[in-house]
This record gives C-alpha cells, sequence and structure tokens, in this order.
DNA sequence: AAAAGATTACCTCCTAAGAGGTATTTTGTG
DNA sequence: CACAAAATACCTCTTAGGAGGTAATCTTTT
C-alpha cells in the first residue's frame, strides 16, 4: 500500500511522544508531507490557515478541548480539509457523534500503519475510512427522542467534568458558584440525557465517548 | 544528545501505532537498536528471553495486565533489565508505586524526543531518570500506616473493576457471587486503603493509577 | 501449629445521590 | 418582541453508598 497523490497532513495530538512518532512514521512513506504538528486544540484553526494541509489527523482528548467539537469547527471554517479523527476509544456512541459531524475517517490508536495508509488514501478520493475493529458495534438508535440525547449544554459538560475529577455535588456548587440544588437538578438531567443513572455509570459513559 | 553506548531497546505498549511510531522515532538514532515490539503483556517475559534488550519501554495501561505488575515480574525474572515506564498518568501515588517497584525511569508520553533520550542515557549508565513534569507533585507520605495503603488484593481490584464499569454494588454482588453485604465491606477497606471517600474519587484514582 | 492476612457476612446510622415535581430568571434565536 | 431553551433553585421522598462495628471462615506465611 501505498500513496498516490501527494497529501498534506496536518498531525494534532497533546502527546508528544505520540504525535512526533506518527511524524516519523509517516515521513517515510511516499506522497505523503507531514506539513505541521499541532499539541493543544487551541493553535489548530491558525495552523490550518498557514498550512493548509488536505488532512488533519485529530486527537479525541485534547487538554482543552474535545476533538470533536473542534472537528465541527474545522468543518465548518475549512470545508475542504479531511479530517480523521485518531483515538483509543472504540464506543459506538462517539462513533456515531463523529458521524453526525461529518468526519471523513475515523482509526483506533492500536491500528496499524496499514490501516492508517488505507485511511489517508480513502479520505483523499473523496471516500470514508471507519477502523474495521468497529464494526459490530453500531447499531442503529431508537431514533426518537434519543436524537435529542448527547445534546448536553455548556454547564452540563462542565458538571461532568468535575463530577470527573472526584468532587461530589457541594464541592461542585462552590468551584461553580451554584446552588447545591441546580446541581443535582444538572445532575438530574444529564442522566436523563445519557440514559445512566449512577455516578459510576455516567463517569463510564462520559469517558468512552470523550466528554 | 544522542546515546554514547550501544543500546538494545523494546516496546511495550499495545497502542499499535505509538508502538510503531516510537520505533520509528528512535530508530534513526545512533546505538539505538529496536530489538523488538510487543503489543500485549503476555509475551513479554518471552520476549525478554529471546531478544535479550538492555531496556524496556512499557506502558502502565495494557489490556490484558498492569503495566507497574509486569515491571514487578521482569525485574524478578531479569534483573539486569533496565525498565522505563511510559505513561500519560502523571499522577503521584502512581509515581510512588513504580519507585516502590523498583523501575528506572518514569516518562510522560506528553513528554519530548529529547527527554527520551536522556532517560535512555540515564538508565543505561546505572542511573535513574524521573520526568521533570513530576516534580512538585511529590509529597512525602505520612509514612506510618500509609505504607500499607496501595495494598489492593485481587478481590478488591475485581471489585474496583466493577466499580469502574458502572456497576452498583448489587449488580457486583450478582456478577461475583457475593452477598451485597460483602461488597459493601470490599468497598469500604479500598476507600480506606486509597484515602477516597466517594465512588467518584475512586473511579478518578483508579484511572490515574492504572488499577 | 500459630499468627497474620484475606474473604466472607451481618448489624446500625448517616449522608449523598437519584427521581419527581415545580417555578423563576436568563439567554439566545427567529 | 415573542418564543424556546437553558440555567437557576427550591420541595419531598426513596435508595445507594459510606462509616463504624463485629465476627466467622479461609488462606498463606512464618
Amino acid at each position: 500500500m501505498s500513496i498516490a497523490t501527494p497529501v498534506k497532513i496536518l498531525l494534532i495530538d497533546d502527546h508528544h511522544l505520540f504525535n512526533d512518532g506518527l511524524k516519523s512514521l509517516l515521513s517515510s512513506e511516499q506522497n505523503i508531507e507531514i506539513v505541521g504538528q499541532v499539541y493543544e486544540a487551541k493553535g489548530v484553526l491558525h495552523a490550518i490557515q498557514r498550512l493548509s494541509p488536505d488532512l488533519i489527523f485529530l486527537d479525541i482528548n485534547l487538554p482543552d478541548k474535545n476533538g470533536i467539537e473542534l472537528a465541527a469547527e474545522v468543518l465548518k471554517n475549512y470545508p475542504s480539509v479531511k479530517i480523521i479523527l485518531l483515538t483509543m476509544y472504540s464506543d459506538s456512541q462517539i462513533y456515531k457523534e463523529a458521524l453526525r459531524t461529518g468526519v471523513h475517517g475515523y482509526i483506533l490508536k492500536n491500528s496499524s500503519k496499514q490501516n492508517l495508509l488505507s485511511g489517508i488514501e480513502a479520505v483523499v478520493n473523496e471516500k470514508t475510512y471507519f477502523d474495521a475493529k468497529l464494526n459490530g458495534r453500531i447499531e442503529e438508535a431508537p431514533s426518537d427522542d434519543l436524537a435529542r440525547k448527547f445534546a448536553l449544554t455548556a454547564r452540563e459538560k462542565e458538571i461532568i467534568k468535575w463530577v470527573k475529577a472526584g468532587l461530589d455535588s457541594y464541592q461542585i456548587a462552590d468551584k461553580t458558584f451554584l446552588s447545591y440544588h441546580t446541581v443535582k437538578t444538572h445532575r438530574r438531567n444529564i442522566h436523563f440525557k445519557l440514559g445512566t443513572s449512577t455516578t459510576s455509570e455516567l463517569i463510564k459513559f462520559a469517558n468512552e465517548n470523550g466528554i
């Protein structure tokens, strides 16, 4: 497997070693040029402006922003740029989220270089590429009001962040300058939206979905 | 920075792309030879036997085993092999665990190639190397009964696994064929050992420490 | 064999979290 | 401006989890 036409790629991952390793791994390939590397969400739009890559590889867990949100921004501002998400999560929910956002590919970090090259080849040819390991996990959603799930508000995401950080509702109320009652209301709404009912379920769900 | 004497390195990480990327990144270095790559805990001891590396890079989160436990096994069976843990967790507790196990280095995945080379240079010269980003996080333990913390039993680790999986105590009792009361007792003992007091704290702690 | 540690299991009491309801204020969008 | 959505905040009630205690039975180590 090798790439037929020249491709300019931008790598976005906060793990420097992974990012640099990937660059090293791909630089040896014919027709692949790594035009830049970014280690946080912040500089991404600017880097795209400056480097005009054909394709970006994007991690979902960036320290300062959810990769899927970032993907949406990129697609909005630079519709011609192809996006392949590169993550360690194989959950079907996040896969659906990714599809909905309109990314062009989704590859797991425990995948192989060959798959990566297949993905690159596919997306530069206006196709999509989703990791084979994801198959079998994708069951259609009941589609009625479930479509509205996942529509977490900014405040709800913030609450989830603190729950994941190990705080209880009183501590979260302190941190957010909200009433304890309000925090509990948000937690209830979050559980409703995500279909969870305990804190441990919520954390598991959030971890698997990069929330 | 370059390495002064030839070093044979074995890479152990379940994320193929990271593993391969790292190989690519290090292969270009003088005096560094990547003698092998392993993608799960299972084949590690055999690979060491066969390839006799001077140094192994070891991920903490392997699918089939905790990397720190694996490090202990390696040190027991091959005391001359140097071990550098390579992980994304910067928690002080796991750092202490690593020290106690006797690993020779601990480097974060969002570190740089230069740090990696410094680490290699250090450990092959019988020194240790711990990521600079870990400094400031290392406060000495009260040392009395805190030394006994972290001594989680097999059953306790199993309970933690189910808690992380989102099950409540009743469901865990079902899964393990234990009484609900027993599960609660284990949870209480776990909280005591880890110094936590809520489920969310426990999960956070477990995640950060690769339990 | 004795001691130490691990596992099992029950008790009570208290608190955090979840479920259900309601209502006001604020913010954003057509 | 009007309407919808989000954010805020209180109420009650039920349940799961945490804290403290005790103790019998295994298992492992000395």
